[in-house]
DNA sequence: GCCAACGTTGGC
DNA sequence: GCCAACGTTGGC
């Protein structure tokens, strides 16, 4: 089987108030399903691109810092989203049935807190991320593919080598 | 709090 | 199918 060409790495945006890195770090197997996506383009990388095993960026959006708080796994690919035809959920969505499901998930398990956090403010800096999809002013896009070269250095602005020190 | 960017809705 | 109006996202 030829290998996937597509995105091995992906940025997944949330508002802390509403579900944090330390609410996923609380979450049973420090695994939570990624529900409540209600945009078809990032409905469709959910459903049809994203793999077991990728990794993800978790970013915290409208929040005090904004700033990617660490990377985590995909443990369980595409999967209908229940939340849509459950008339408790806040993101439940009427027009929606369970035999025609519409919105997609998939499970993600926490595996490296940053500590600190990469802030935007940081990565703004970086000539080299200045292609970033999060970066591109007016990009709402809550589920998002990342370049190689993009998760390495963020990475590296999470962990910096010893050889930099003096 | 402001506002730009984007997505969705609905009249025609 | 067009497009104006409106709602939401999300940085600043």
């Amino acid at each position: 089987m030829p290998p996937r060409s597509a995105s091995r790495y992906w940025l997944f945006k949330t508002e802390p108030e509403t579900f944090s890195i330390n609410d996923l770090a609380a979450a049973p197997d420090q695994t939570t399903c990624w529900n409540g996506v209600r945009n078809y383009q990032a409905r469709n990388f959910l459903r049809d691109t994203i793999a077991v095993g990728d990794g993800v960026l978790l970013y915290h959006s409208n929040a005090q810092p904004l700033a990617i708080v660490g990377t985590t796994r995909v443990v369980r690919a595409g999967y209908p989203d229940s939340s849509a035809w459950d008339s408790r959920s806040p993101y439940h969505d009427p027009s929606c049935q369970p035999e025609k499901p519409v919105w997609y998930m998939v499970d993600i398990q926490l595996e490296n807190r940053f500590e600190p956090p990469v802030e935007r403010a940081r990565l703004l800096q970086m000539p080299q991320l200045s292609g970033m999809l999060l970066l591109q002013r007016g990009s709402r896009l809550s589920v998002q593919p990342v370049t190689p070269e993009e998760w390495r250095i963020i990475l590296e602005l999470a962990a910096p080598t010893r050889k930099s020190r003096r």
